[in-house]
DNA sequence: TCTTGATTGAAATAGTATAACATCCACATC
DNA sequence: GATGTGGATGTTATACTATTTCAATCAAGA
């Protein structure tokens, strides 16, 4: 029930995101360019993650001139930063929650509504890392995605 | 350093592989064609993940007519049987080594090798499903996949 | 101003996956 | 053995995702 969109006010949502980000990139002197804030607003449309070409349509609906490369590059630079996760089984990009610290995440893809949550939970991650350790493997980038129905959706 | 090439008799591998998927297709009623036992033996070829259309080249390589649909169809009888699994921060397929029960599967991916090594670590599921059940989702699907540096590549 | 490096524009191409429809084959039934 | 049925495969086309390459532009800093 959390984030139904009826639930929630979304534009503090994306605003929050926004000056975060802003925030962040400066602190690091990095550039929040027209381009990557945009793309990273559109990222930010709903708590669904979103296909880089569908984010190349949003651009061009802009008026924009935009090619593959153009969102790419945006989300390669927002993906750096923290500001963006990328869902791996859905070739899907989502805002992240709490991009100013460095985390683990875990996501919950709910396969009836498509809304997906941000997990930070240090003791998943270490059970794989423990795990691993066992076999002697060393764990550098972790990719946990749960898939199934969230709670608004079951009720439904 | 498990599974290196030269530490351990890879034949052995694909065979138990192969009679394994034989008696677990015949126990379904399930038809392991020459396509899909063709596929399932060249997912086998090494212990790093494949991709759909490098399988596919291989397939041609046989003499044998092939399309993307070949290889796709198989993959999707062998994921349903469980005999294969896609790794999917990789887009990629990867024999299963346990295809007989039912299983969670979680992933060991060195970027330096290309090998995945399987674990089945009932714990790293059963937390993802507990932080997800205090959410109120209801999980169907986990992907897990680490990637890191595997024992032989670090000692390297 | 000049230089330099980062960013963006633009065109082409690579890589991954599915849709749609025809054909074939194994098997059950007659 | 002939016929009908459904699954499996063949074939072509297309959709979707991502990167390469080179040119043009822009934004500081010397
Ligand atoms: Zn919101
Ligand atoms: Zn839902
Ligand atoms: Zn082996
Ligand atoms: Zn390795």
């Amino acid at each position: 029930m959390k984030r139904n969109a009826a639930q929630h006010d979304h534009r503090k949502c994306v605003h929050t995101a926004l000056s975060t980000a802003e925030a962040v990139c400066k602190a690091r002197g990095e550039k929040l360019t027209p381009v990557r804030k945009r793309v990273l607003e559109l990222v930010w449309a709903s708590h669904r993650p979103v296909g880089a070409y569908a984010l190349l349509d949003s651009l061009r609906a802009d008026g924009r001139s935009a090619a593959p490369p153009t969102v790419y590059r945006a989300l390669e630079f927002l993906l750096a930063q923290g500001l963006v996760h990328r869902v791996e089984s859905l070739n899907a990009y989502l805002g992240c929650a709490h991009p100013a610290a460095d985390h683990a995440a875990q996501f919950l893809i709910c396969r009836q509504c498509g809304t997906a949550a941000e997990l930070e939970e240090t003791d998943i991650a270490s059970a794989i890392d423990r795990h691993a350790k066992r076999a002697g493997f060393t764990v550098e980038r972790r990719t946990v995605e749960a898939m199934g129905l969230c709670a608004a959706c079951q009720t439904a």
